[in-house]
This record gives C-alpha cells, sequence and structure tokens, in this order.
DNA sequence: CATTATAATTTGTATATACAAGTTATGCAA
DNA sequence: TTGCATAACTTGTATATACAAATTATAATG
C-alpha cells in the first residue's frame, strides 16, 4: 500500500469508478499526471500500466489514455479474487454454510500436485454458497495445515484470505485455474438446490504464494444457470 | 517483433518451452542477462515482466525469476487467441466448415454494442468446428463491415485474424468476455453433433482493435463434455 | 475556404543511476 | 563445529534523459 505507483493505481482506479473519468475520454496526459502527483514519468506509467492490464484503459500513443467502458458484461470475476471479495463487490446477500473442516492424511495426489512433504497434513474444508435462498455454491478446499496452521469454523465462514493475507502476513500472489462441466455428484445432490440440472461447472484452482509454493487447491462446483465468468484479455504481441 | 524487450521475451518463452530453463529452476539474474543480451536492466526488466504476467516465471526478491511448471492444466486457453492459433498450438486435427458469409443490415442491438454507426454493415459468419469428426463448437461472429470490407470463405476457413493482422495491418488488442451456459437451440441441433447435450457453454466477446474500435462480437457455443477453458490468474494488490 | 506543411503534444522505447529490501554466501569468533 | 554478523548478490522502486512514433493543433499557402 506504500508504493507510490500502487497508490496511484488505486487512487486512478477510484476516479475512473466514481466517474470523474468517464469513458471514451482521455485521462491527463501522463506529463500533467507527473506534476498533479509530483513524481516522475516512469512511476506515472507504471501506475497506467497497471489501469491498462485491468481493463480500466486503453493506451493509444500520440492521443492519451482512453478509459474504457467497464459494464458491457458487468464485472470481471476473473483473476485471482475470494468469493467473500466477490460478493462484497457484487452487493449480494451470501450465507456460507461450513459442512466440513477436519484434517485428512490421506488425498495424496493432491499433496503431490500441491508439492508438500509427505508427511503434511490438509484442510479439507467444504462450503456451500446460498444465494437468494438457494444453495448454487458448493466449494471444496484442500488447504496446507503446516503454512496456514489455524482454521476456525468462523474464519471459513467469513473470509480465509483475509485471514491468511492480514492476520498471518502470507503474500498470496497466483492461481491456475481450469473451468470444465461435469455430471453431478451424490454430494452435489445432497450439499445444492440443484433444481434439476444434472451437470454443475466446476473450477479447479491451484493457489501459490508469492515464493511459489502452492497452498491450495480449490474446486469450486457452480449450478450451471447462476453460473457466469466475466473476462478481460489482452492479445500478447507475438 | 522488432521491440528489444519483445524479442528478448519471445526468445526466453522459446527456451523455457525448450526445456533450457525448467520448473523450479531460476533464470540468468538480470544482471546476468542484460550482459548475455547486451542491453540495459530495465529492458530486461520489462522482457521479465511479460513472461511473469503470462505464467513463465514467478520473481521472487533476492532469489530470482522462478520458472513455473506450465502443465498443470495443459495449455492456457484463456487470453485473446484465434481458434487457429489454439489448434496449432494443440496440434489437434480441425476442420472448419462455413455455413453463412453476409452482409446484414439487421442485428441494431449488436450495431450499438459495437459502436459504429447507424447505416454500417455487419458480416454474419457461422462456422462449426470438428475435432476427431465431431462437430463440437458453433462459432457466430458479427463483423464491421466498413472496418474488415473482404471476407471470403477461405479466409473464414482458415484464419480471420491473420487476414486482419497481417493484411489489414490493424492491431487485435483487447477483448471482453462472458462464460455461460445456456440451453441449446434449433441452430445448434442443427450444427453441432451434440450426442444428447440439452446445454452448452456460450463464450461470448467484444474484440476491440488498438485505438479501442470494437470491430467484432463473437458468440462461441460449446459441447459441454468437449469444453476446457484454462487460465493463469495474478492477484492485484489492492 | 480547403489543403498542405509544420509544430506541438502524447505515448513508446532504451538507457542510466541510486538506493531499498530480501536472500544467499562468506568469514569470523566462540 | 556452530552460531552470528557481515558482505555479496538479486530483485523492487524512484528518478532522469534522449529519442522515436503517432496524433493533434497550428500556421502557411494556394
Amino acid at each position: 500500500m506504500k508504493n507510490k505507483y500502487v497508490v496511484i493505481f488505486n487512487k486512478l482506479v477510484k476516479k475512473i469508478q466514481q466517474g470523474v473519468f468517464s469513458a471514451g475520454e482521455t485521462l491527463p496526459s501522463e506529463h500533467e499526471l507527473t506534476a498533479q502527483f509530483d513524481t516522475s514519468r516512469e512511476t506515472i506509467r507504471k501506475a497506467l500500466n497497471l489501469l491498462a492490464q485491468n481493463g480500466y484503459i486503453q493506451k493509444v500513443r500520440g492521443k492519451g489514455s482512453v478509459v474504457l467502458e467497464r459494464n458491457k458484461f458487468k464485472f470481471p470475476v476473473s483473476g485471482l479474487t475470494s468469493f467473500k471479495e466477490l460478493a462484497d463487490q457484487m452487493g449480494q446477500e451470501v450465507k456460507t454454510s461450513v459442512h466440513e473442516l477436519t484434517i485428512v492424511t490421506q488425498a495424496s495426489h493432491i499433496r503431490r500436485q500441491l508439492g508438500c512433504p509427505e508427511d503434511a497434513k490438509l484442510w479439507r474444508l467444504i462450503r456451500s454458497r446460498e444465494i437468494d435462498g438457494e444453495r448454487i455454491i458448493l466449494d471444496k478446499d484442500y488447504i496446507r495445515e503446516d503454512l496456514i496452521p489455524d482454521i476456525t469454523k468462523e474464519t471459513a465462514e467469513q473470509s480465509l484470505y483475509h485471514y491468511i493475507e492480514e492476520e498471518l502476513g502470507l503474500e498470496i500472489s497466483f492461481a491456475k485455474k481450469e473451468i470444465v462441466v461435469e455430471d453431478i455428484t451424490d454430494e452435489d445432490r445432497e450439499l445444492l438446490d440443484l433444481n434439476g440440472h444434472q451437470q454443475v461447472v466446476v473450477i479447479r484452482s491451484y493457489v501459490y504464494l508469492a515464493d511459489t509454493t502452492a497452498f491450495q487447491f480449490t474446486e469450486s462446483r457452480h449450478r450451471p444457470d447462476k453460473f457466469q465468468f466475466v473476462d478481460f484479455a489482452r492479445r500478447t504481441k507475438a
């Protein structure tokens, strides 16, 4: 939060969200922003590149930083964001139920994928998410116990990521995700209001800390009619 | 292709893919790379940041650039990549059939979303993709005729993006995407081998040029059992 | 008025330096 | 040998300069 360019990035995001700069307009030039924030042009450019990466602006040479329309598909649900953070952003009323919170010593295939020691214990956490009175999402987590030692029912109901980042001081950095569609299981039938659906959308993710250690594997199972994934993508120049 | 840091980025990607640098190892330090490529440290850092953004490496302060395992879920299908490019990457044998290639003057809602003039014409392009003898994907495109004037059946069968970028010299820059699951339509029934499936995964995208003009709206409809979306995501620091 | 050439503005690239912060290696001392 | 302080190494941030390339504004010209 103290890095100059991150601070500037966040201030500009806020201004865009508040409509101080609206879609189609250009931001003040790098030269002007340099003066406004009393910094160097390169620092401003780092902040602007963050904006561009996250789909807030498009930089056009000779022209300026054009603010992009951000609501073609509501909010971007992609990226690495916890369920709590998403729910807050969407303003949805959400209820989380913890169905299981145990330590497992089996699940060797997951342990192998997470690359943790053979004798390491794993948290097994199963939660359902209820929106507008319907249980729509089933989250199954496997979390390394040696890295995140204390998980209570309360933290599992609230925000796990907040606990990991703020309480434990660990830096969650990146994730590898897969989205597929699969047939429902008995567990889905028991813990979700499937409403007749025979398949679910499954998001599997491995989540990593900044030092490249994987600490979590998540399987998030969504009822198809309530599932939406929104993404902003840039073309990587060959 | 002539930018120094992009050239270095591509060379390093190739070396990682070839296994010259393998997962878990660190790349040569920025200092060493600076010497190897006879350039400045900032230029090297731009190349390394591209690698980090695309999930090839994780930079760890004090340690180095750690090469990441890249095959937890095969290839990354996210981003802004044409079907042809994906198929080439996967080494799949694919057949594209063009079912419709016409100019439409209606579809005002799409025209509005694309933000093009009221009298602008749109290409309407419908293609099915056949993999291993099954028609699995149905692509429905709307493309601005004033920007991409000549589309032939042949270019539609081969690579549209290659034509747009290489022949027309336009720069495809970013896209806004949405993934949902929907019930099948009569058109799906006619043009796909649904194999009993009653729903399809629908990817809707608006695609933009570098000057922020939207030129394409695509609806890509996938048979659920053959659908896979793979993504690499980084956590944006608050 | 319209067209064209020129200048000013704006972003992109490449390079350089200084210091901060985290990790690893080294060497000294007990 | 062990432990600890120190040094060396590596990435992160902030700043500065010079020039290139694209766009826009201005002025000159017919």
